[in-house]
DNA sequence: GCGGCGAATGATACTGAGTCTCAGTATCAG
DNA sequence: CTGATACTGAGACTCAGTATCATTCGCCGC
């Protein structure tokens, strides 16, 4: 998980500005123990008592992916999900019982895209990995305690 | 590319009613050369002249994908698309500037999978990876003929 | 601290993908 | 042929996401 704080730093490191419905998204982002949605956010800030519009929710979002700290899955079922995380590239593990995730710095896939580019003359410039199963603590309870 | 009576194989062999509509469906995936879209698909019926309802395309497309010969991909934009394709498992390349799509069968991902579980203690049991770039044909247009 | 400017906000209306319903229709086993 | 039932489609509906635009607010310079 990110901190509230990473996420205000790299709008301000980045010319934008620090404001109160953004101070709210972050935190609400790094609450978020996962993966979430931008409908998910706004169900946790009503139930926080907070009030910040939604249009307001998507902008910071896509302002956060733009930076790098956000990033963009597309979970099993089809939904558009986020989850906050440093900007190298690397790829995520998403737990599908609890949608906490985990990340899975570089295993090789650079090398694999090059390959499928040179066997099929694609350039290849963009790959997205996702992977899905179910993490420790959700398989403990699985098991019986 | 799949061709319409592939699609229709895998109806009939699964015990489903192979009825007028859904054959039109299977067409028009076959005749897609590509990723596309329920959406896609519909504009593509008006413009053959034939009539299929939206409930029906997304009703075939759904069933398709449950028997294996269609499959969903996330495209960067978000959208939510489908390729025909072979039941066993691999991945695509997706132009991303024609849609036109290639298999690309098993290039050791599954040891990958193996080793993200066994560093992360998730049990992964699934995956998606898909790749995007351009293919040899819009290389050959975008350098000037 | 204060003023001003452009960035940011949010109420609200809108779009459009995808779903649901249900009365009517067509498939196919027997 | 015929009945059981799987399938269809018109159209209403849902709801994520976008567009608009008057208002507000953060930030920089003084
Ligand atoms: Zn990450
Ligand atoms: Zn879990
Ligand atoms: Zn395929
Ligand atoms: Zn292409």
């Amino acid at each position: 998980m990110t901190a509230a704080t990473t996420l205000l730093a790299a709008l301000e490191g980045s010319g934008h500005r620090t404001t109160g419905p953004r101070r709210i998204v972050a935190e609400l982002v790094a609450g978020q123990d996962g993966a979430f949605t931008a409908v998910g956010l706004e169900s946790a800030a009503r139930a926080g008592g907070v009030h910040v519009g939604r249009a307001t929710i998507f902008r910071a979002i896509e302002l956060f992916e733009s930076l790098g700290v956000v990033e963009r899955v597309d979970l099993p079922a089809g939904d558009h999900a986020y989850v906050a995380c440093v900007s190298h590239h690397h790829h995520h593990v998403i737990c599908t019982t609890c949608g906490r995730s985990t990340e899975v710095e570089d295993v090789g896939i650079e090398a694999l895209a090059r390959t499928v580019g040179r066997r099929t003359g694609f350039r290849v410039d963009e790959h997205r990995l996702e992977l899905f199963g179910i993490c420790p603590d959700c398989q403990r309870v699985a098991s019986g305690t």
